[in-house]
DNA sequence: CATGAATGAGAGTTCATTCAT
DNA sequence: GATGAATGAACTCTCATTCAT
């Protein structure tokens, strides 16, 4: 959607308007962000940005696109297609969480889109980079499932839904004050987050998922015999 | 947070005022809502939004709260304690999602808390109701575990997140253009969901539910013979 | 101008009202007061100010015309009509030092009438003060001629327009930052206006008027001979 | 104070802004200013304001500064420093009157910086303007002195003064109905100031204050005979 | 007569977008 | 193509005044 005057631009004043437009709309929303001061933050003239863009609006679309290709890349980058489904999980998780804590402001143009009344933008933005997951996972499960390290009877679309949601919600309690508020209150964690909890919590967390997927419940096992 | 005069209004009005101001907040977020239009929409004057309100913030923060109470009462109000989990979250889900599809301003608006631009309302606005799930939830966890019905190696804490992030990311589902159309991506289903489909989803991902609850998985079964 | 119902009240509500209008009135300038202020801070309700006066410029009106009598009462009130014109004018520059001081709130006033944007008051409220006072210096000027005491030479009308404009400047000096400000750079003053300052002040502003409108010039008088 | 994109506007239309506002801020005050009623009627954009101004209070304070400013070339611009002081206070006094019937928005603006709420501004406009005032008068005091034709009795900078006190109240006499009123009183005027009043006026204060500076009062010169 | 809620005309300020240079 | 001044609609909040109780 940008202008031709755009993808023409030197890759580093390109990269440059679309970090700052990055940064900006994910601090203060899409309707408090100025222009204006995107422009100046990126140093370039205001005007310009009408010439590289058609309205605020296809900024808004560039910008996002281009952060979840990033956060796509930075999280499912370097995977090795070898690795079984829990190594992947796991991979996955934590990558997004230092992602997240790296890149914070990725993560919340993901919450940003998803918000009321950016509706407008869910078609050209949502269906690709969930789509691109959405298989990934469930290729994952059902790969997992062939090779008897999954639970056989699972609904590999709803499970999949369940591993991503929990990602999604992961990430988010990194970044946004109420899902993090969320996140303490449900881990009965006083005070606010400290680098070592987030280990634990992930360790948790994708413990807690993977005796979700595996076809026997480990302590059962142990118990019942 | 709002004035005696508003506290001191006949509710038909009062209720009017908020229902209005929660459907334009649902509908067009906090910073595109005009306070102009609330008023106008609900037969005030812009004047006395403001004889009842200090800002506008205080606007959003109360019927955010109310929001949020009536969102609660709806889906809890009328649990029997007597319940075990499952016929819990079966109610719990299902009231959810027919809440939602009733009034998704209320579920958009949770929606809107959590956006970012909002931090400044977290506090206020998310803990209690966050707390209040979570101890549900980590109760239900606790007693099922007692009566051997919920596998007793779950981190309840955790488990109680999960089950918690799957409830909200169904119910945004239901009225964020993003994420149903995520949802749909993640089902497989191609256009828009209909009617039916919504009772076959709420099928689906309960029983998810129960099954990565249940002590035995039930491929197990075989196993124990 | 007053209704009335105001001047019916009982007198202790009636001067409550008046002073605390004359305060915010003095503080804050016309338009920047705020009738649902003064009502609140005199303890009535907003709606009562409008039994009581037709408007706001009717209240203000009332409240200079009653602020101006109070302080000529201040300044004129114990004068001895037997004292000289010298013993007067040090009379009247003390005591109106001295008003300025515990209530400048109605010097500001008169700074206030006297401002832009008050024209429409001037004739309600200037000419009655001023009349009195231009009156009153003149008949001391003319007694002293007669007396000897005073140069002959002197223009009546203008030596009491140059003494009444000395005493406001000299008043406004003391309540106004501008004319306070004024006043530090042409007596060379670092810092601000100390208690003991004033007094000096006093003492040789009283003292120059004083030579200038006895007979002799006491130095030139021995010089020449 | 004002924006860049002020200082390069074209001369033309800088001044036309600054004139228009002037006017306005003098003839209504600063609070019921409307700074779009300024952008109308200087033919500018009401947006346009703010890339000129950061503030209303900036676009006064750079008004003020800026008649200030042209007040004083307009009154001290020609002064020839060989003048004694009587030639200078004449000259003075006369340009002041004639400048204040000329522009009286200019000394309309003194008016209004001094007064009531409007303290903020007093630092940033005040002691500038009156420092070179007093500088002046002084040493005009001081070199008469020297040369024998100032009382060398006289406090020099109560004596200061006192002349540009008298200059200033001359001056809103002349813009001010209060002011104009209060004159009217103390010169026993029937009806409005004519013309022909003021020449004369300014006759008597310019002859009183220079009687009362002389080294000899007039009359004592037949004594000395 | 006292009360205070209701009203709506503004007022200051912001900002997406245009356009002349 | 780059620039940044110009524009005016929009938005939040204030306040004098009215009026029903």
């Amino acid at each position: 959607m940008p202008k031709s005057t755009f993808t023409n631009l030197p890759e580093e004043k390109r990269e440059r308007i679309l970090r700052v437009a990055a940064e900006l709309f994910a601090q203060t929303g899409y309707t408090k962000t100025d222009v204006a001061q995107i422009a100046r933050e990126a140093g370039v003239a205001k005007g310009s940005m009408y010439n590289y863009f058609e309205t605020k609006d296809d900024i808004y679309i560039h910008v996002c696109a281009h952060a979840l290709e990033l956060s796509r890349t930075a999280v499912y980058g370097n995977i090795d297609k070898a690795w079984n489904i829990y190594k992947q999980i796991d991979h996955i998780f934590r990558q997004g969480a230092a992602f997240a804590l790296e890149s914070p402001e990725f993560v919340l143009l993901y919450l940003n889109v998803s918000s009321v009344g950016m509706e407008r933008f869910a078609e050209a933005l949502t269906r690709e980079v969930e789509r691109y997951t959405a298989k990934h996972l469930k290729d994952l499960l059902r790969k997992g499932i062939d090779a008897g390290i999954v639970r056989p009877d699972l609904n590999i679309n709803m499970t999949a839904f369940f591993i991503n949601s929990l990602y999604i919600v992961l990430l988010l309690s990194l970044v946004s004050r109420h899902f993090q508020i969320r996140l303490l209150e449900y881990l009965d964690i006083e005070g606010d987050l400290e680098n070592m909890d987030r280990d634990a919590i992930l360790d948790q967390l994708v413990s807690m998922i993977t005796s979700m997927l595996k076809p026997i419940a480990p302590l059962n096992n142990t118990d019942k015999r």
